[in-house]
RNA sequence: GGGCGGUUAGCUCAGUUGGUUAGAGCGCCUGCCUUACAAGCAGGAAGUCGGGGGUUCGAGUCCCUCACUGCCCA
């Protein structure tokens, strides 16, 4: 590759081509492990939370697949055996609410469809339309394994759905029957407890007199009973009403009937210690069909349940002359009757909360229907701990680790409340439950290959259950069915899913790569998806033998050994970002716009655990420029390489691929920055393998901005003459490590900002680099033995004595361009230092000639810290007030730590108690605050006279 | 109602088992087109660590309390 780089970096100029190559190249493909694999190293697993087909790329996905990205290519890097697999999530309400959607644009509707061509059609939309998420993925340059994409409905993933269903069913643990369930009138379906959002809401309580029945029958007493509700509507359906059994004011009615005002339906008044006798009037209507807590009520007191409305929450024909209405016009009609007939009691401002439909907003009703359940708390047959059990076990025992710690508490909660899991939804699309029902005997048939018979009675009038799965039942058997389970042993009936499949390898991804490292999410979707990982995987892996046959422990069955929950991306004012308030930012734009690198880093630099991200472009503004700069070192670096290659010069590339070292001869910057070097490697495999993405990305920054440019390249600079009397010997070292340590950086950032690194990276080896990708060299690894303190020290030395001279000559007007000569007052050991970098000293502080003094000469302004004074010998131009005051309030701030360290080092407890380094600490500390004060209180006297 | 967080510079955030003078980026002020980079360089200003109390030789860090604020569950 040409040394040629444009003068500014654009990123879009190379990431197109970058993403491009490393699909094309199939870079990422971790195969499945052959017996006679040679070792490949421990290996790392991770899945993509699988974005909705429907889904577009939003600023949660990327920062969810940025951190993926890193720790992949990181732990690639360093050796692991890295696999990332991708997929999509098939989203059963989303997506069929979608091409509902475009039938209602053309007129028609899935009903007019039926279901068999809906299907197609939903199909049909998806290999249309599916694949734009993971397109975007792939701009992204994610290193995922693209020979390994899923669809949650893919063959092999339906299998282990069903295979997953039956098992339960036989375990037991599914069952079917009328329960109280949330309802979507507008979705149609029933929806988990959890994809119902609560929102307060102002509301009314409407007060009702039911008349009670008097003892000779017939017609009705002047006697009431007053209910309260907040859905009258319900009424329609309510079997009894329902008292406190030691309730005073109710002690008279035991036994008597009320009248259901408007049905004129006779209902008894049960009693039950469940009601509560401080709420409203002690007294509850009770509605088995539209409540929970009626429902249980009515299983107690065997009343009926009658369910008043349809599956859109239109009044259905029980609900007698309201049949037909819809149920807030319903509640509006019967309140107006009950006032007419007198027996309104009351209405009263209320707030409560109302359960809204996750995907659609629409209010819930909750609706007795027949659906299906997973029993989560319950043994299976044969005994055993119940799937909760399990999941809560493998938390408990830290077989699982989560990251921020404080989400095991939120876990652990949540799994100790939970119950059953309603699975079924009243979609087409999706799962569809491998249940049969039978004409005949009305039993049902669950089974693995359809069945042509009822397995009870054996009749043939049997039909297949046309409800569907939840879709997290799918996605939450992922980590087991993605490595091919059920066909674990060659199970015949199941095609290889890949053709370097065999069918006696069919278990070997699973026994590789099972379970998986890690898994990184949001904690919108902990109990959704985490937790149903959890519940599955440790049920169903625990069934699968060791490779050698041995059983498998909780430890070994769960999904994943560890947990990130990563935090939330609001906008630059920490909102949320949502359609309706506009402040959405599109990744793919701000992609455009920064390249991907930028908005990476931006990403990574602030995602501390358990804190939101403000996304602020003004970060990534920075970050570009972060890039940019990058870009021009490489740039300068290139320029040097081939002046150097022009006088004959060339650096030592066979040195390049490992970590940097100098000998002593190596001038001060050369083993100074490879020091540094090693100590941010450090910094940044630690702070890594902690997930602390912005404490590497922070070093990382530091390291190559703050040290590799600021101070090394610059004082290179006086390395980098070639000319006839150059030493070849001593130049070949110093461009060698130049170039060492710059592409040891690139590879130290690759994980972070893998275009930039990979565009520069060829470049350094000219187009012919030693492997294919950035991505496959080694990551720089950690040796602290590796770190010379002496170097640093001695860098700090020069370091503090340029900034002092830059700083004075600000003080004191000295033009940027001039040069002028200083002097300086120090001990031995600083001299030697300073003596023998004399000419770094010169270049970076524009210093003509060094004096070494005993004695600063009067009057001139100067600049000290405990190790030395400074001062530049030039015309003096500065104003006196400024100056005077500007000491006056550092001899302010020696003084107050002076004391401050007195008041501590006189106290005996201090000296008891407290460890001897910091006792020592403090006093060096106290000393070095005097030996200034004693300088600043002379220049100030000097500035007086 | 139950639970879990947060409050540190103008803004957005770091700050490890309590330990020597609390950091970064952006923004702000001053001066520089110093031959890699003006998306740059150099210098600088800026914080009673939300209030109060306590533990300790020592608290931004631990405990209590109040205030404000966010989220989860019901």
């Amino acid at each position: 590759m040409p040394h040629d780089l444009p003068k500014a970096y654009d990123p879009t100029a190379i990431e197109d081509h970058w993403a491009e190559y490393w699909v094309r190249e199939n870079l990422f493909a971790q195969p499945t492990p052959k017996a006679d694999d040679p070792h490949r190293g421990e290996p790392f697993t991770i899945l993509l939370p699988p974005p909705n087909v429907t889904g577009r790329l939003h600023m949660g996905h990327m920062l969810n697949q940025t951190e993926m990205d890193i720790l992949t290519r990181w732990r690639r890097m360093s050796g692991r055996r890295a696999l990332w697999v991708p997929g999509t999530d098939h989203a059963g309400i989303a997506t069929q609410m979608m091409v509902e959607r475009q039938l209602a644009e053309e007129g028609t509707s899935r009903q007019q469809l039926g279901r068999k061509a809906f299907e197609e059609r939903v199909w049909a939309w998806k290999r249309h339309y599916g694949g734009a998420i993971l397109d975007q993925m792939k701009r992204l340059g994610v290193s995922v394994d693209w020979s390994r994409e899923y669809f949650t409905m893919d063959e092999h993933l339906s299998v282990a759905v069903r295979e997953a269903f039956v098992r339960l069913y036989e375990q037991g643990l599914i069952y079917r029957g009328a329960y109280i369930v949330n309802w979507c009138p507008r979705c149609q379906t029933a929806i988990s407890d959890l994809e119902v959002v609560h929102d307060e809401h102002k509301g009314h309580l409407w007060e009702i007199r039911y008349p009670v029945i008097s003892p000779a029958g017939g017609s009705s007493s002047d006697q009431f009973i007053t209910v309260a509700t907040t859905r009258p509507e319900t009424m329609l359906g309510d079997t009894a009403v329902a008292i406190h059994p030691e309730d005073e004011r109710y002690k008279h009615l035991h036994g008597k009937k009320l009248r259901l005002p408007l049905m004129n339906r006779e209902i008894p008044i049960i009693l039950d210690e469940w009601v509560s006798r401080e709420f409203g009037t002690g007294a509850v209507k009770v509605t088995p069909a539209h409540d929970p807590n009626d429902f249980a009520l009515g299983q107690r007191h065997h009343l009926s349940s009658i369910n008043v409305m349809d599956e859109t929450a239109h009044i259905n024909a029980e609900g007698g002359p309201y049949a037909g209405l819809d149920r807030f016009v319903a509640r509006k009609k019967i309140v107006a009757d009950l006032e007419e007939q007198g027996l309104l009691a009351g209405i009263k401002d209320h707030v409560h909360n109302v359960g809204h439909c996750d995907r659609c907003k629409t209010v819930v009703e909750p609706r007795l229907s027949a659906q299906w359940f997973l029993a989560v708390n319950k043994e299976p047959e044969g005994g055993g701990p119940s799937i909760a059990a399990k999941a809560i076990a493998a938390v408990k025992e830290e077989k699982i680790r989560f990251t921020p710690e404080m989400y095991k508490k939120t876990y652990l909660n949540w799994m100790e409340n939970i119950y059953d899991w309603c699975i079924s939804r009243q979609l087409w699309w999706g799962h569809r439950i491998p249940a049969w029902h039978c004409a005949v005997c009305r039993k049902i048939t669950v089974a693995r290959v359809d069945p042509t018979h009822c397995a009870h009675c054996n009749s043939e009038q049997i039909t297949q259950e046309t409800d569907v799965l939840d879709t997290w039942f799918s996605s939450g058997l992922l980590p087991v069915s993605v490595f091919n389970w059920p066909n674990l042993s060659g199970a015949p009936g199941l095609p290889p899913r890949r053709e370097i499949w065999d069918s006696k390898a069919d278990r070997a991804d699973f026994d590789a790569f099972y379970p998986t490292s890690l898994l990184v999410t949001g904690f919108d979707i902990l109990f959704f998806w985490v937790a149903r990982m959890i519940m599955l995987g440790c049920w169903f892996a625990s069934d699968v033998p060791m490779p050698d046959g041995s059983p498998r422990s909780l430890a070994d069955s769960v999904p994943f050994r560890e947990v990130y929950i990563h935090a939330l991306v609001r906008d630059a004012n920490r909102e949320k970002m949502s359609k309706t308030k506009g402040n959405v930012i599109d990744p793919i734009e701000i992609v455009k716009q920064y390249g991907t690198d930028a908005v990476r880093f931006t990403l990574a630099s602030m995602a501390s655990p358990g804190t939101d991200i403000a996304f602020n472009v003004a970060r990534t503004e920075g970050y570009r420029a972060f890039a940019n700069k990058i870009w021009n070192a490489a740039r300068f670096i290139f320029m040097n390489v081939d002046k150097a290659a022009e006088a004959g010069i060339f650096p030592h590339r066979e040195l390049l691929r490992g970590m940097p070292a100098t000998d002593e001869d190596a001038p001060l910057e050369a083993q100074w920055i490879v020091s540094e070097l090693w100590a941010t490697a450090a910094r940044v495999n630690q702070s890594l393998e902690q997930y602390r993405f912005d404490d590497a990305a922070n070093a990382i920054y530091q390291f190559i901005w703050g040290s590799f440019c600021d101070w090394y390249l610059e004082i290179t600079k006086l390395r980098l003459e070639f000319g006839e009397e150059t030493n070849k010997a001593a130049a070949t070292r110093d461009l060698t490590v130049l170039v060492q340590v710059f592409e040891a950086s690139l590879r130290l950032l690759s994980p972070f900002m893998p275009f930039l690194t990979e565009e520069l990276w060829h470049a350094v080896y000219d187009g012919k680099p030693p492997a294919k990708s950035i991505a496959l060299a080694k990551y720089p690894f950690e040796d602290e033995s590796m770190i010379d303190a002496n170097a640093v020290g001695a860098m700090e030395v020069v370091q503090e004595l340029i900034t002092g001279v830059r700083a004075l000559r600000k003080e004191i007007g000295v033009e940027e361009k001039a040069t002028v000569p200083i002097e300086v007052r120090t001990d031995a050991t600083s001299r030697k230092i300073a003596e023998k970098n004399r000419d770094i000293i010169e270049r970076l502080a524009r210093v003509s000639e060094v004096l070494f003094t005993d004695q600063i000469t009067v009057g001139l302004s100067k600049h000290s810290t405990p190790a030395f004074d400074v001062a530049v010998l030039y015309e003096r131009k500065i104003d006196v007030e400024a100056e005077r005051e500007k000491k006056t309030k550092e001899i302010a701030k020696q003084e107050q730590l002076i004391a401050n360290a007195d008041r501590q080092l006189s106290n005996s407890a201090f000296l008891a108690k407290a460890p001897p380094h910091i006792v020592a600490g403090l006093k060096k500390q106290r000393d070095e605050a005097q030996r200034l004060l004693d300088k600043l209180r002379d220049d100030l006297d000097s500035l007086s006279g």
